[in-house]
DNA sequence: GTTAGGG
DNA sequence: CCCTAAC
């Protein structure tokens, strides 16, 4: 059989790029301002200038803030995010959450 | 092309 | 990060 040419394979994976302090501080400025249903503003106006950061990475990474903000701060990895942040995570979290509920009340009524 | 969630 | 149904 024919070993298989891995190196034929185009599916550019990319590499992993662990989300700096400033990079959440970035985002959570952002989301505060624009909410959790447009991750594309988010992206030109928080990471224009980041061409591995896509709005899809950036929806994936406040979910995993959200997680991070309520799991023990000993089961947490990488460099620690300050609390202050997660705090703000989660304050956003539930505003954008209620703001949405509210928007589709609205819609179907 | 962007949103939204599961994989 | 990836995959992709829905829109």
């Amino acid at each position: 059989m024919r070993p298989k040419s891995h190196s034929l394979e185009i599916h550019k994976r990319r590499i992993r790029r662990p989300f700096s302090v400033g990079e959440v501080e970035s985002l959570v400025q952002a989301v505060e301002q624009l909410g959790t249903g447009r991750w594309r503003d988010v992206k030109l106006q928080a990471f224009e200038n980041a061409k591995h950061r896509t709005y899809v990475d950036l929806k994936d990474k406040w979910k995993t803030l959200v997680h991070t903000a309520q799991i023990a701060p000993h089961q947490r990895r990488g460099d620690p995010v300050p609390q202050e942040l997660l705090d703000r995570v989660i304050a956003a979290n539930n505003y954008w959450a209620a703001h949405q509920a509210k928007e589709q009340a609205e819609l179907e009524a």
